[in-house]
RNA sequence: GCCCGCGUGGUGGAAUGGUAGACACAGGGGACUUAAAAUCCCUAGCCGUACGGCGUGCCGGUUCGAGUCCGGCCGCGGGUACCA
């Protein structure tokens, strides 16, 4: 008997997948088909275990689909634009482009050892010009339809580098080359109308069923529907000497209007550029507010600045109450209208501000029981009833929702503003002032303005001939790439020289693989068959924005005439999978500085020198932390099944899994004992054909759970019933027939998982053809019902005993049998129960 | 800061509101072997000698019954619109 070699077997066995091409996919109308799609790799150069666990899950998926009758479509390709090819390129001096292909031939094989049911045949990078110029024909059908336009956006501006910067290239608000001081500074930029969809975006999540509530709650806070009053202030100074009369605001809080201390406008407010036009302090002032990076996080942490305008303006209600304007770091100019009213008692920014500014602090409700709390804003749910004080509309006691309403109603009638629906959601701003992306395809005419590109003329190529030597974006500085003639007139014109967003290249590229070839961005007949996606599988970390774009971009396919309107909606399930994660070997330096050491270098928690190293718990793998693990060194030690294998069994999928090697051993170790089982089958051993039926109802039972569990994502639990069942079969005294049976089910049940395995033993058993092509097994209902059960009996919800009754026993016959249970008299000891619970096949619960 | 998750033995984890710890790793004991490796069997939450008590991050609540539902904390992770 031979051992098992992963190395000889997922050769072989991939070499026979192939020259059956059983992964390409074709439509078939007599067959349902099925998508099953992972978010697609950046080309980093190396695949990770990360990159393992994710497309193993979607080919469990994918394999198991199509055992059950279904005409699979499983491509791969790659999200190839982006700055760390540009980052390469400045560190080393290569070519973005040369570093990409490279590194998507070195990750294609990587990955394909893995033995990944993908039909390679429909690969692209959507940085090949067959892809962009494609994007760049959406592109332009989009600005067709009104979808596409421009305005001013602030961006990072490094004053040294004289560049844009990266959100994750600012550092506690410092460019990371130049070290200097970032500004956000304003540039024209291109905008998708994203916030035309809002509503249809928002509401449509109700639809998404097999989305995660998690998902789509993020999604709904993000776009962010909210109702309030707009209205303005007036200021007490008149329009002649300002050119505005008066500040409009936008509130979700109207309630609370007479808790109002003070107006609030943006640095970036018409009002307050104004101010600066004439007052140095005032334009200082707003200078200090630019500085700093553009995240919300940058913005929303900083501390509160404040400066008084000394401008008055007068409360709605009350001519002569008047408050004073404060121009502030912290309201946003892209949010309402860059406008706020006060109210510290019932909002912790403003609290903090006026804490700061020594402004009034002014309670409008209370709540109804309980302490006021002192020393910060109250602030309670607007569904929670509270007791107006300084109320003007509704109730005394009404809750913050109906306070809402009933202040909206007021003003309206009162003529102060009017009730409007507003959404969080801004914009997507998708130019990038860098080289390696799409680049947007208009032409800027000194007499035509800004014109699309002729269609005929794409795709619009990147130049080769760039360098990285300075910073900023090298098709700027090309001597002759941004020259050409005007598309309208002919003249001699200027190409955009801004290139896309990278979450454009991936807002589509699912459609695409519908059709990766055609000279059309969709072919519709194809994407009529195989859209939507019936499972897409990729990080939570990618649950709003890419997500959000890609249902954005599908809307906006299927209005240029790309997409069937079945496609809105393109992911019809999703799946957000955890991290693969390792422990930290660490130990210290000289200078008292970690020093992290890689997994292979470390025996029994010390280095080859006996040194002892600090092991830091679990984090998600990193190189500058070396807590990572090859996969091409796993396949090589153990096989591609053993690395799918332990990548599934330890963690349910959702959550982080912790790479040990201790696991990888014990699952290759497994894999080896089901092989070797399978080979001993045909050898002659002492068999009971009476112990054929305990086998069978075990193999029965593996089947309905093992199915069970692919089709929930619990591979976890369908590999724990794997484990289960290999020991029953292990053990089992069965006769050859039975055994062999059962090993043949048990290679199907597995072969999700472990294909290569799978084939080996399917054909040392004598299974028909390739099992990749065999139809899943069914579980025999009648082999599944079990004749009695064993139920715990509770005295006061504690587990005093247990009996064993059979399954249709009646209600009160189970009682009597608990009642005169051992456990049950020696517990009770005399005492009258009041109350006794059975709930059938489940528990007995006896309540004294 | 704000939004969303997660927290169970020495470890990874299992558990439609119904026996907490399935399955696996590491551990302990044993069989086989001259020995080892490999393999197989048994054992195993913690405390207590038995009966028993305590246990799912912490505090409180709902329930006959809570890991699971609700409220409040603590810790960790993801996102925060130019990382992908």
């Amino acid at each position: 008997m031979s051992r098992y070699s992963a190395a000889e077997i997922e050769a072989k066995w991939q070499e026979a997948w192939d020259k059956a091409g059983i992964f390409r996919a074709e439509v078939a109308q007599d067959k349902p088909k099925y998508y099953v799609l992972e978010m697609f790799p950046y080309p980093s150069g190396r695949i990770h275990m990360g990159h393992v666990r994710n497309y193993t899950m979607g080919d469990v998926v994918a394999r198991y689909k199509s055992s059950t009758g279904h005409n699979v479509l499983h491509p791969m390709g790659w999200d190839a634009f982006g700055m760390p090819a540009e980052n390469a390129a400045m560190a080393s001096g290569g070519h973005p482009k040369e570093w990409t292909y490279n590194n998507i031939a070195d990750m294609r094989g990587q990955m394909k050892p893995l033995g990944l049911s993908i039909d390679w045949s429909r690969e692209f990078a959507t940085c090949d010009p067959e892809y962009y110029g494609q994007q760049q024909a959406l592109f332009l059908d989009f600005l067709d339809k009104g979808l596409v336009y421009r305005k001013n956006a602030v961006v990072n501006w490094d004053p040294v580098d004289m560049t844009v910067l990266a959100n994750e290239q600012v550092e506690n608000g410092r460019g990371w080359r130049s070290g200097a001081l970032v500004e956000r500074r304003e540039l024209t930029q291109w905008f998708f109308k994203i916030s035309d969809f809002s509503e249809d975006l928002l509401e449509a999540l109700d639809g998404l069923d097999d989305w995660p509530a998690k998902v789509k709650l993020m999604q709904a806070n993000w776009i962010g529907k909210s109702r309030g009053l707009q209205f303005s202030f007036g200021l007490v100074e008149g329009e002649e000497e300002l050119g505005h009369d008066r500040v409009e605001v936008y509130t979700t809080r109207p309630d609370t209007l007479l808790g109002a201390s003070f107006v609030g406008i943006s640095a970036d407010h018409p009002l307050a550029k104004e101010l600066a036009a004439k007052d140095e302090k005032i334009a200082a002032f707003c200078e200090e507010c630019r500085k700093g990076g553009t995240t919300e996080e940058a913005i929303e942490t900083a501390e509160k600045l404040g400066y008084d305008t000394g401008l008055k303006a007068r409360h709605p209600f009350d001519n002569a109450w008047e408050l004073p304007v404060y121009i502030a770091n912290f309201i946003l100019m892209d949010y309402g209208t860059g406008a706020i009213f006060g109210c510290p008692a019932h909002d912790p920014r403003d609290y903090e501000f006026a804490s700061k500014y020594e402004l009034p602090i002014v309670t409008t409700f209370e709540p109804v029981e309980g302490e006021y709390p002192a020393g910060e804003a109250f602030v309670p749910l607007k569904s929670e009833k509270v007791r107006y004080v300084r109320g003007f509309a509704g109730e005394e006691v009404q809750t913050g929702e109906q306070g809402v309403d009933a202040a909206i109603d007021f003003c309206e009638a009162n003529g102060v503003g009017r009730g409007v629906t507003k959404f969080r959601l801004r914009d997507w701003g998708l130019s990038r002032q860098r080289y390696w992306g799409c680049p947007i395809p208009v032409v800027h005419c000194a007499d035509c303005g800004v014109v699309p590109e002729k269609k005929e003329n794409l795709p619009i190529r990147l130049p080769d001939d760039v360098t990285f030597d300075t910073p900023g974006n090298p098709l700027d500085r090309h001597p002759t790439w941004r020259d050409c003639s005007c598309p309208t007139c002919g003249k001699p014109a200027r190409r955009e020289t801004d290139t896309m967003d990278t979450f454009v290249d991936s807002s589509w590229y699912y459609a695409r693989f519908t059709s990766p070839r055609a000279d059309v961005p969709i072919d519709m007949t194809e994407a009529a068959y195989w859209m939507n996606v019936d499972q897409y599988i990729g990080g939570i970390e990618h649950a709003i924005l890419h997500l959000l774009y890609s249902r954005f971009f599908a809307r906006a396919m299927h209005i240029c005439g790309h997409l069937p309107s079945t496609a809105q909606e393109p992911f019809n399930a999703l799946f957000t999978q955890g991290m693969v994660t390792h422990e930290i070997y660490q130990t210290k330096d000289a200078n008292d500085r970690p020093v992290y050491h890689f997994p292979e270098d470390v025996t029994d928690g010390k280095l080859a020198d006996g040194t002892e190293v600090e092991i830091i718990p679990s984090a998600k793998m990193s190189k500058s932390k070396k807590n990572v693990v090859d996969p091409v060194s796993i396949i090589s030690a153990y096989g591609a099944d053993t690395a799918r294998w332990f990548v599934l069994s330890d963690s349910p999928p959702e959550r982080d899994v912790e790479w040990t090697a201790a696991g990888a051993e014990a699952a290759h170790r497994h894999l080896s004992r089901v092989y070797r089982i399978a080979a001993e089958i045909d050898a002659a051993a002492p068999a009971d054909a009476t112990e054929d039926e305990a086998l069978l109802r075990e193999m029965h039972k593996a089947v309905r759970d093992v199915t069970l569990g692919i089709e929930s994502f619990g591979f976890n639990a369908s590999i724990a019933r794997l484990y289960a069942f290999t020991n029953a079969l292990g053990k089992s005294k069965a006769g050859g027939a039975a055994k062999r049976e059962a090993a043949l089910v048990l290679a199907q049940l597995m072969s999700p998982m472990t294909p290569h395995l799978a084939e080996e033993v399917w054909s040392l058993l004598g299974g028909e053809g390739l099992i990749a092509d065999a139809p899943w097994p069914q579980a025999d209902e009648a082999m599944l019902v079990e004749d009695t059960v064993t139920l715990p009996i509770q005295v006061n919800g504690k587990r005093r005993g247990e009996i064993t009754v059979p399954r249709d026993m009646p209600k009160d016959e189970v009682e009597k049998l608990a009642m005169s249970s051992k456990a049950v008299i020696r517990t009770l000891d005399g005492a009258q129960p009041k109350k006794i619970i059975v709930v059938p096949g489940r528990i007995v619960n006896v309540v004294v």
